[in-house]
DNA sequence: TCCCGGTTCTGAAACGTTTCATGGCAGAAT
DNA sequence: ATTCTGCCATGAAACGTTTCAGAACCGGGA
């Protein structure tokens, strides 16, 4: 098998191989290297043996860069998430590499973190590498360098976002999400019910209140009130708990389940019970929430899906090639019903 | 600002403007537009302001590959977890990534997700890519593609695992992390203990086994019995329930947190109580750990100081450059007891 | 006037691939 | 014999940078 070829085992190569020594090792040209590695049909059955031997002998392994330089192609594509820390993200982007690795392209994954500035230094590396597309998370709404990447020929698919007719984009009515949360508060007979939330200017966050707010107010029922935390953390929930409490609310809705668990954890320690004086949903339906002190009452999205659509976005898109027309695929969330909200299920 | 150039919005230029373009638009050579690139001292004033100008009007990305190729370095390494889903592994490369970045790398991330295969393809699209050098909790022992890598000129610090003089490594002591939560159960007066574990051939979870099997047999205590489980998932610990409940334990270690989740839910479930009839510790003291249904006991790694020093143990060799002894820095673990062990505390 | 050192800038070579027009060769058809 | 057709292999050009030896210029000292 390979084994570092001629020299004594453990030597380091100050130049590793390159096609041409491979050439030169098999006794053909570097045109039939490159054909062996490319188009292995096109080369006779002993000439290509010949040249793999040749390859394993020396070690050879073919160099991106070159390669990429002259095909113009990169095989791969940038994947740019708000968090990598939450297992909704981590679930995503199982999904979507998948879907990718079906059409022999690579996955580099990056998260924003939810900072403009990072999210810019990545874009910023995902275009000097030349990636075929970029698949991303945006952290705000104007998308000004989305659109210049997109103008320079890199493909954007917006992930969990709109595309506003200049992507193709996927994502999950957060809207309907955020009533779901809300109808269901009411039917259980909540009436103070308080929206823990990252800014506003977080679109799946604004929507989701959106849509809490539209089913609270068709019932009839008290507007809610919200509490803004710095970050959808679980330190940042845990922090939030003294004014969630200062609301005296019977019901909290957080934007996302990591937030609601340090909530929780928070609503517990200070002696509050829940879902008695207080009923809990979440948003994403992570694993964690099933698993929490009261077991969470979650809006599941369909992570592994919206990733994998997203990968076939962006393929069907490069297929397509000029004349291609953005398409906006929406998901619908479902909620999930525990302890936690006093539905408790199987 | 950047607005894309002469053309209307939205143009899509056929091929992206490379450095002559640059160089032709402002009236030099492309020597100096490398040089304003690279070494913008050796180049005077006004010549630098046209250049910059030039770029900014073009919209001009410095395609790395072509960058790469020819100056012989990328600027990149690679980082490999085990498994992207574990919060353990995403507060390593958070650590690891803000290390790198003060040394002007970017990482790129994998998860091998326990598998071998996986692991073989990411380590060559690494190497294809020229990475400085790979960072990586290996799946398995024997380690023989990551000596040919090193062989080869890429450099391997071993995360998570040792690097058996070979590598550098940087690591946490895993044999003392299960005798402590041996002799912490042991304490509190267990003898039926059981370890819920994957396979012995992955390293971390031999190893807290044996500290746990070690602390356990100088109390004299009963040797614990195992469980074990397809992957460290949260279901597999769910699944795991009926298999744990047959041995009737008084305790249970599991060799993480998210499989020690899993399994507790299971617990409770089916009547159990945690941690009166069942004490339960796991691994690792991730953040949802203590918001769990019964808040749990754990053994805490230092998950982000593993990632900045392996970066730092990285850029050291580096630096060394020839005449390079490899470290093996070693963590030591630490306990934190919560209600699941019955050691309530603040 | 000539030469010198320093500062800027130039232009060509090189990096390791892929691609493509070309050519040789073997066998089939004429 | 000759021509045609496919199949294989060749070798040079090209991809977009960086690097480096040296040209051009400038002011100052002998």
């Amino acid at each position: 098998m390979v084994n570092g070829g001629s020299g004594p085992p453990g030597e380091r190569r100050s130049r590793p191989a390159g096609i041409k020594a491979v050439a030169a090792r098999a006794g053909v040209s570097v045109g039939t290297v490159s054909n062996v590695l490319n188009r292995p049909t096109q080369v006779s059955e002993s000439t290509r043996a010949r040249v793999l031997a040749a390859i394993d002998e020396l070690g050879f392994v073919r160099h991106s860069s070159a390669s990429q330089l002259r095909a113009g192609r990169s095989h791969t594509v940038g994947l740019v998430v708000l968090d990598i820390g939450n297992p909704f993200f981590t679930d995503l982007a199982r999904g979507l590499e998948a879907e990718a690795a079906e059409h022999a392209l690579s996955v580099l994954l990056f998260s924003s973190d939810g900072s403009a500035e990072r999210q810019r230094r990545q874009l910023r590396f995902l275009e000097e590498q030349r990636v075929e597309g970029v698949l991303i998370t945006p952290v705000g709404d104007e998308g000004s360098d989305l659109v210049r990447l997109q103008d320079r020929g890199t493909r954007v698919v917006m992930v969990d976002a709109v595309g506003a007719g200049r992507h193709c984009s996927v994502r999950v009515d957060d809207n309907l999400g955020g009533s779901l949360a809300g109808s269901h508060l009411i039917h259980a007979g909540r009436r103070r019910i308080t929206y823990v939330t990252a800014s506003y200017a977080v679109r799946q966050c604004r929507d989701r209140g959106t849509g809490l707010t539209a089913a609270i107010a068709s019932s009839g029922a008290r507007a809610p009130r919200q509490v803004e935390v710095p970050t959808l953390t679980g330190s940042a929930g845990y922090e939030a708990t003294a004014r969630v409490l200062a609301q005296r609310p019977d019901a909290v809705f957080c934007a996302n389940d990591i937030v609601a668990l340090g909530l929780l954890r928070g609503l517990l320690e200070a002696g509050a019970r829940v879902p008695d004086d207080i009923a809990l949903v979440g948003y994403d339906d992570i694993e964690f929430a099933a698993t929490a002190a009261v077991p969470l009452s979650s809006v599941r999205q369909p992570a592994g899906q919206l990733g994998r659509t997203a990968a076939a976005l962006l393929v069907g898109e490069f297929a397509d090639g000029g004349s291609h027309v953005h398409e906006d695929v929406v998901f619908s969330p479902e909620l999930v019903t525990r302890a936690s909200s006093g539905g408790v299920m199987a």
